[in-house]
DNA sequence: TCGCTAGGTTAAATCGATTTATCACAGGGA
DNA sequence: TCCCTGTGATAAATCGATTTAACCTAGCGA
């Protein structure tokens, strides 16, 4: 069956195309009511629906936006980015255009050329983890960068990535409030590929200790793979330290490594968290919340970052202030995997230092 | 700045717009190849792209695909059927419009509204867990279901779902062929939100039980939750029972449960797989390949759904045959969870019977 | 010289809407 | 009678491409 036009419509309602269109829209007109009842009636009974593709032609607006992104599912993660923005699309009558360019420069080059092509209202560039990216030439001056940021940030790109530094801020301070004073943190690999974010959890750490008046013993700085496996053999070196340097407390670059961490302490018959205290980053859901005890985590806000980001393309948001880059927080999610270290280590601690960061006292609801 | 048009190219190129137009799509015409090249290189100096709506207007064929889901975010799986779908699409030059509904049905109705509006080529209706759907009314005849099967197939609607009642076979057959006689079914709550792949795992289950002379024990069947504490809570009802009667290998209905059964072992004292085998379905990857030891389970295909169901949409790929239903297969990935049961037990199951399932001898790569 | 063919190119119609500018008509005042 | 105003509706241009149906010029054979 063929389309349904708009002159099917005005010849049903013994009308012009003009008046149709006028009515239909809710263009200010001069149009009689007992007409536009006509019209609408008529619209109704031939099963008008206007083409968005002569409608978009005509206006040069196509009420789409466009996602780029590296990689849909390389991460559960991406989900939550893609459902934010997509919600906030679909209530702004935006239809989303997505293109999973595989992390291929040429295959982006073409998506970005067939975005523009469609005509899009707006841009999205995503990337699957917090990364500075090389800014692709042909994306247009407006578009928005998710979960990344541009490495050339002349071009006053907006873009939207988690505040990974107060993250690692906020874990750390969690284990110091539950009086914990050997920390280790369990960092991904050095190297090219490492993630921006590790470096800024762990300055966020090293602040936070710091501030404590702990000196860090570098033995607590271990790395490995971000993996459960990874995760475990990193944190087997930290439970090989001698008793009194070994820490009482981990800070896991992410909730795999601390799922790792956790098979690391039952090998060795510690108990979670009586004897060792774990904290982990991200909260995947299918990790985080199952483990057991459930752990303690630091959220990624990814669908909050995924609304933010379309709500600026659609300029439903103004970014306030001067810079373009808004860091979203990262909110702790307190489960059971935190809690005071050992007696008698909390003992020797409290003798040491009487310096108190007092645990703040309203809990984060278990989502 | 404007839009360039074909009109300036033409201009540039001192042609008319018909020659650019034939030119540039290599449309069967006379043009001299002088002429020809004139025209690329004037098209290539202006930076021009054809505008897609223009020629989708006329064309009437849009290169877009519509993808309706209820929920892109729930299940890290619904990224790997993206992705298949997203990946073949975009070999052929299609782009992909999704729009999540968030499971509201008002919502759907006007998402494929707005796809009819912009004349899609072809549309997907995708659902996050294997279930049966009603067929909204206004879908269009050709639309292929993903993940889900439409409930009135009168409309021969085409579809793929995984083979969940061949993956309950090849589970049980993995369990059986290790040489457990006593094998427990970690089953999801009976009810009506109830998942009907866990009706087909578990017929798969009792055929190859069946098959196998082994007759149920009522108490093997146990029911939780679908997460890790539902799965441990289940699986310590198995433990309990009597020595003589208690399973020596589990199959979960899925890696969340099977992730609950090692906490269930785990609390015993039982060692996986030396005193109980465990066997999971859905590899995510996120829990099977991270646990210790890695778990044995099923595959989903979500990935090869996608694609499949890309094909189909596009007329890539013809449906054979009469069903227009495609079940797929779920392979099983082997890993560590599953071994011979406790000696003494296997002594006593030699002594019960002689018949022997063969242990297929390729095997599965862990990816 | 005329007609025909082939080669090279283009004018104009079309897709389906929106939007601008105009038209027709009725009533009222001069 | 003529002009003006307000009301209701529409004809035609436009968006930017594709596609159909010519058009023009040479060259060639009869």
């Amino acid at each position: 069956m063929a389309r349904v036009r708009i002159s099917d419509v005005a010849a049903a309602a013994g009308v012009s195309v003009t008046t149709v269109s006028l009515v239909l829209n809710d263009a200010p007109s001069r149009i009689s009511e007992e007409t536009r009842e006509r019209v609408r009636a008529a619209a109704r009974d031939v099963g008008y629906t206007p083409s968005a593709l002569a409608r978009g032609l005509r206006q040069q607006r196509t009420h789409t936006v466009g996602i780029i992104s590296d990689q849909i599912a390389t991460t559960p993660f991406a989900g939550r980015m893609l459902a934010g923005a997509q919600d906030v699309a679909r209530d702004n009558g935006e239809l989303v255009i997505l293109v999973d360019t595989g992390g291929d420069r040429r295959v982006e080059q073409a998506a970005i050329r067939a975005l523009g092509a469609q005509q899009v209202d707006a841009t999205i560039y995503a990337a699957m983890w917090h990364q500075i990216v090389d800014v692709p030439e042909n994306l247009p001056a407006d578009a928005v960068f998710l979960d990344c940021r541009p490495a050339s940030s002349e071009g006053r790109h907006r873009s939207v990535v988690p505040d990974d530094r107060a993250g690692g801020v906020a874990a750390a301070r969690e284990l110091v409030a539950a009086g914990h004073r050997r920390i280790g943190f369990v960092d991904t690999l050095p190297g090219p590929g490492r993630p921006i974010a590790a470096d800024l959890r762990l300055d966020g750490y090293r602040e936070v200790l710091a501030q404590a008046g702990i000196a860090i013993d570098p033995a607590w700085h271990v790395h490995g793979e971000t993996s459960a496996q990874g995760g475990r053999a990193a944190v087997e070196q930290l439970l090989d330290l001698p008793e009194d340097r070994r820490p009482t407390a981990v800070f896991c670059f992410n909730d795999r490594m601390a799922a790792g961490a956790y098979t690391a302490a039952h090998r060795r018959g510690l108990r979670i968290p009586d004897d060792l205290s774990i904290i982990g980053y991200d909260d995947q859901q299918l990790i985080a919340a199952e483990l057991d005890p459930p752990l303690t985590t630091v959220a990624l806000p990814h669908y909050d970052m995924g609304r933010w980001a379309m709500e600026v393309a659609l300029g439903i948001r103004a970014v306030e202030g001067q810079d373009a880059t808004h860091q979203m927080e990262c909110p702790v999610i307190r489960r059971d995997s935190v809690g005071p270290p050992p007696a008698q280590v909390a003992k020797q601690n409290r003798r040491r230092t009487s310096l108190h960061t007092d645990r703040s006292p309203q809990a984060t609801a278990e989502r």
